[in-house]
DNA sequence: CTGCGTGTCCCTGGACTGGA
DNA sequence: TCCAGTCCAGGGACACGCAG
């Protein structure tokens, strides 16, 4: 591996020199500067990071901790996060590994920049909140959980699912049915139905436990029912929960939303290709989570945010596609 | 065998030197 | 005096040698 020690020796400089003139710093004339650089190129150099970190304390770099990450919005969010933190000069590095390894991994990596997913009310280990209390650099809570000494941003999924009960209300329906796992959308959910006074029937909500998988029974139960007596729509709280009704209605050749209308949770590109038809979402616009994460931990207003911790929600978007009719229009 | 001291790794940044 | 370049300390982890 080429280090700055031997592009100075093949300069005829020192290696203080050639870290000047690699890094742009005054105190090189212009023609030694271009040598170094054509030197670094020809014989490959590649900064040492762990060196760099070493001296400086610090990387340009954010550890994202999203201990046992999966799905799609887990792929856009990340995608996102390293597209956009690049344009502001940081890369990312991800930890799938338990939170107290990860706070620790990302320590001895000098990475002093820390995302943290952790869903509501996730219980977190004791092991977890000493490695915290050891971190020296700023950390950002992200997916409902609360920390003490810690930036946050929510994602208001009660609001979220209560948006979607709205629009079909204002659809005009007036069974709608509920399936999901997440109490705080379930809770969206029940406001939903009592601000927009639309008919409560207990086994239109399944809310199932996770990781469970979407109890079949009840679903085909519900779709079954007489077309007087059965709900007119649905609201499924997650991508997963959508691909799992996928999965049931086709084998029953329900059509969407010909016979039902269907509003998801979770604003990803996938959601205009499951069905034939693109389906109508709600929930974060990842861009908008990113930029949010993006301008606290990178400082773009470091006036704004010094010495007090971020604590805000990201409001869910509607976006309206082509899964929700008007009942009377079904067939 | 254990414990301690020293050197090495790689890079930065402040202090310093030499020449014009 | 100023500019271009050099010298050197220092940072954490680890390997190595030496003394007790």
């Amino acid at each position: 591996m080429t280090t700055i020690k031997d592009i100075a020796k093949a300069a005829g400089v020192t290696i203080a020199t050639v870290s000047r003139a690699l890094n742009n710093e005054p105190g090189v004339n212009e023609l030694t500067r271009s040598k170094i650089v054509a030197l670094a190129n020809e014989l490959n150099y590649i900064p040492n990071f762990a060196a760099k970190r070493l001296v400086n304390k610090r990387s340009n770099c954010i550890g994202i901790i999203w201990h046992g990450a999966r799905g799609l919005f887990f792929s856009h969010w990340c995608n996102s996060l390293q597209k956009r933190a690049d344009q502001r000069g940081f890369s990312t590095m991800i930890s799938l590994a338990h939170p107290d390894k990860a706070i620790r991994q990302f320590s001895e990596h000098f990475i002093d920049r820390l995302i943290f997913w952790s869903s509501p009310g996730l219980p977190l280990s004791l092991s977890f909140l000493q490695q915290k209390e050891k971190f020296a650099g700023s950390m950002l809570v992200m997916g409902g959980n609360v920390l003490e000494n810690a930036h946050r941003i929510g994602i208001d999924r009660k609001g979220a699912i209560f948006k979607a009960v709205q629009h079909l209300a204002e659809f005009g329906h007036r069974s709608i049915a509920f399936i999901g796992q997440d109490e705080e959308k379930l809770s969206g959910f029940m406001h939903g139905l009592l601000e927009f006074q639309l008919s409560y029937h207990p086994d239109f909500i399944i809310h199932y436990p996770r990781p469970s998988s979407l109890p079949e029974a009840k679903l085909l139960a519900l779709i079954g029912k007489k077309p007087q007596e059965r709900p007119t729509a649905f609201v499924l709280d997650s991508h997963g929960v959508l691909f799992e009704f996928n999965k049931i209605v086709r084998k029953q050749q329900v059509r969407i939303p010909e016979q039902f209308s269907v509003v998801v949770y979770d604003s990803i590109p996938e959601m205009e290709q499951v069905f034939d038809i693109p389906l109508t979402t709600v929930g974060p616009n990842i861009e908008q989570l990113t930029e949010a994460a993006l301008d606290i931990l990178t400082g773009d207003q470091p006036d704004a945010f010094q010495g007090r911790w971020v604590d805000m929600n990201v409001e869910s978007e509607l976006t309206v596609r082509e899964s929700v009719l008007r009942p009377e229009n079904r067939s």
